[in-house]
DNA sequence: AGCACGCCGACT
DNA sequence: GTCGGCGTGCTC
């Protein structure tokens, strides 16, 4: 037992094991070695870290308590030093421990294997890998790979982009217009690289798999026929474990050459990797909000540049952070930008954006009648509409007229919203769901009234307001909804779409669900009934949202429209001249951006200063701000902490927009910097500090707290 | 993070 | 008398 081995655990990023642990082991084990070993009473899946200095914290430890490794994983090959390196920054820049990073990068499965289960699953594997060999060097013999792949015309953009790509080191933004052919560029952008070299492996990140079950698609078609069905792989969080743990084991031991997956990809260990594509890089689900608060985009790019690798990342409304990092490079842009403005197709003009003016619309009403009056046309000339409001439920509230009794949630600073379908108020926050009352709670009068309209309630009025009319062959009008609620049950997303694209709807009801992702060929009106909401928000992201949702939304529309006929996009608003809808109108996001980037400018925030935000959950919002405003104070004392004052900004504590769910108040304390790597060192210093403040008597029913470096949601 | 140990309230 | 709540402390 001569050697000594630094092993990282599952431990969290403060308490006295934050580091990696000492073991002993007979042998040398390499550094990226999967091992078990003891700790306390049980048995962890392990790492093997890279050696740690002779002074560290196992030195000052009695080396008579050190334990002996149980067993090594040896038939697995050990994780290589780029993805130890990827853990390594993960770690440190969302300051966590490298041992929960590192193990939460693992597939669940690996930690309950024994070592002789995790042999048996690799010989599969193996064997797999075999016969996928067997099955390309027979294609290759048959039939030159020309003919086994039809390729489509590119267009003169996508040819561009594609030489491009090849001409620059990236990181790159695709900046393309909904339908200008994107996906293409994806494909032959993976393709040219997997032929580069026999061994190329590509990581394709999308942000929700389920919603963009197309693109699996595609990816699927083009290149199981080349590489075998065992080299496109999924690692998303819908698979069952076996599912994941085959598909890690895919990529890490070779065979799968596409690694197709959510944000959790990026972590895939893929030791040949020549390729990242970030899909829809600007979707927010790239930023994990729990655990290790990564943003997947941010670590791609990292992760190309460790690697010495390309990254495309894809969008039509880019996020501001990637527009501004992609400006020229003569301003100081760092990535390159590809620019794709047209639509492909015969008809391939982008839809009209009309304005509908609210307030010269019939107080009240929800559906204006111009646009009711589009929508009729529409139908009768059995054309499809889609219509959106990001509000599911029948009502948001529920009110007493006479002694303003409102469905408030009793464990929820929220109300509770009413879902007439079951006729029940349910907490869209902590899930409380009870029958609605027959008479007011507080006060008994039976009139209980509805205040507002989520997705439900449109549903059922248009289905009023559409009545009359008629489709071409003579039948009524049929209407359907997409929403949380109606897909809750597994696959029920999926036959909804089916029943759009087969036309079997003639107006869909939705929330922002159905503006993503989804190309619905035959709509040829999209509406945004109250959109305006965004304008107000707190957030100051709530426009850039807005806008790439509404782009987005307008993309859906009209891909098939008749020249004679052009697809329109409608938004009922009250502010018909805000900025926003002027540039929507024109189709012009560098426009939008432009705007967004001078104010952000002006008021000094991202991309033009960097934010973590601290968390606090308590029993009381006292003891969470005074957990967070004790350790604001406290670090005035750390000298660290002290020397970097003047480059930090520490807000009061505040309590959070929703203060209270399922009984747990939360608050939270933004901390600000011009300069990234002062807000990096500010907060490795702060974190001891953070973690010293749960010992105040202030802070008692302080239940978690976390670091959240890069909040998207301020 | 788990999992012990340990010390106070309502039940077989 | 025990079962069980979760508060503190420890794990190489």
């Amino acid at each position: 037992m001569t050697n000594r081995i630094a092993v990282l655990l599952h431990t969290p990023a403060h308490s006295q094991i934050a580091g990696a642990l000492t073991y002993l082991s007979q042998d040398a084990l390499a550094a990226g070695t999967l091992v078990r070993v003891p700790l306390g009473q049980r048995e962890l899946l392990g790492v093997v870290w890279d050696a740690a200095p002779v002074d560290d914290a196992s030195g000052s430890m009695d080396p008579s308590k050190l334990r002996p490794v149980t067993a090594a994983l040896h038939d697995l090959p050990a994780l290589n030093a780029h993805w130890r390196a990827l853990i390594a920054f993960a770690a440190n820049y969302y300051q966590r421990s490298p041992g929960e990073v590192a193990l939460a990068a693992l597939p669940p499965q690996l930690r309950d294997l024994s070592s002789v289960q995790v042999a048996r699953r690799l010989k599969k594997t193996a064997l797999a890998r075999a016969a996928k060999d067997q099955h390309s060097s027979t294609e290759e013999a048959n039939t030159p790979p020309q003919m086994t792949t039809e390729l489509v015309a590119l267009s003169q953009e996508q040819t561009g982009a594609i030489d491009q790509f090849h001409a620059h080191p990236g990181p790159f933004l695709l900046f393309g217009a909904t339908g200008s052919g994107k996906t293409e560029v994806y494909l032959r952008c993976c393709a040219d690289l997997l032929g580069g070299s026999d061994h190329a492996q590509v990581l394709v990140m999308v942000p929700e798999i389920n919603l963009t079950p197309q693109l699996e698609e595609r990816f699927k078609a083009r290149f199981a026929e080349q590489y075998g069905p065992l080299a496109v792989v999924s690692l998303h969080s819908g698979m069952t474990p076996a599912q994941r743990l085959a598909s890690w084991l895919g990529a890490h031991c070779g065979a799968a050459r596409i690694v197709l997956g959510t944000r959790m990809a990026v972590f895939a260990s893929i030791p040949n990797l020549k390729l990242i594509v970030v899909d829809e890089e600007h979707d927010p689900s790239y930023k994990s909000h729990e655990g290790a608060r990564y943003s997947a985009r941010d670590l791609a790019i990292y992760r190309g540049r460790l690697e010495g690798i390309k990254v495309l990342l894809g969008s039509a409304t880019p996020s501001l952070e990637t527009w501004y990092h992609s400006r020229p490079p003569q301003e100081g842009g760092r990535y390159l930008r590809l620019h794709m403005p047209s639509r492909i197709g015969e008809h391939a003009q982008l839809p009209l954006v009309r304005r509908v003016d609210m307030n010269h619309q019939p107080k009240g009403c929800v559906v204006s009648p111009p646009l009711l009056a589009a929508m009729m046309q529409r139908i009768a000339a059995g054309e499809q509409c889609m219509v959106f409001l990001n509000r599911r439920g029948y009502a948001p509230v529920l009110t007493c007229d006479a002694c303003d009794w409102k469905s408030n949630c009793p464990h929820c600073s929220a109300y509770r919203v009413f879902h007439k379908i079951d006729r029940t108020l349910r907490c869209h926050h902590c899930g409380l769901t009870e029958p609605v009352p027959r008479a007011c709670p507080d006060c008994g009068n039976p009139d209980i009234t509805t205040l507002g309209r989520g997705t439900e309630r449109l549903e059922e009025q248009l289905a009023l307001l559409l009545s009359g009319v008629t489709r071409p062959d003579g039948s009524a009008v049929r209407i359907a909804r997409i929403d949380a609620d109606t897909t809750r049950l597994k696959g029920a997303l999926q036959t909804q779409l089916a029943q759009v694209h087969a036309g079997e709807v003639d107006v869909l009801v939705g929330t922002q669900m159905i503006a993503k992702g989804h190309d619905f060929r035959r709509i040829t009106l999209v509406a945004a009934i109250n959109p305006d909401g965004a304008l107000f928000s707190s957030d100051f992201r709530s426009p850039e949202r807005l806008f790439g949702l509404l782009m987005q939304a307008a993309g859906r529309a009209g891909r098939e429209a008749s020249a004679t006929c052009r697809s329109e996009m409608w938004v009922q608003t009250f502010l018909p001249t805000h900025p926003l809808y002027e540039a929507l109108k024109n189709h012009d996001y560098p426009a939008f951006a432009q705007s967004q980037l001078n104010e952000r400018q002006l008021a000094g925030m991202p991309p033009f200063c960097f934010q973590a935000l601290v968390r606090a959950e308590a029993r009381t919002q006292e003891a969470a701000q005074a957990f967070l405003n004790l350790a604001s104070a406290a670090s005035a004392h750390l000298p660290e902490c002290a020397a970097l004052q003047a480059h930090i900004t520490l807000y009061p504590a505040v309590p959070m927009s929703i203060q209270r769910v399922a009984n747990v108040e939360r608050a939270q304390m933004l901390v600000e910097s011009a300069s990234r790597t002062a807000l990096q060192r500010f907060l490795s210093a702060w974190q001891p500090v953070l973690h010293d403040q749960r010992h105040q008597p202030e802070c008692k029913g302080l239940l978690r707290w976390a670091v959240d470096v890069d909040p998207l949601l301020i």
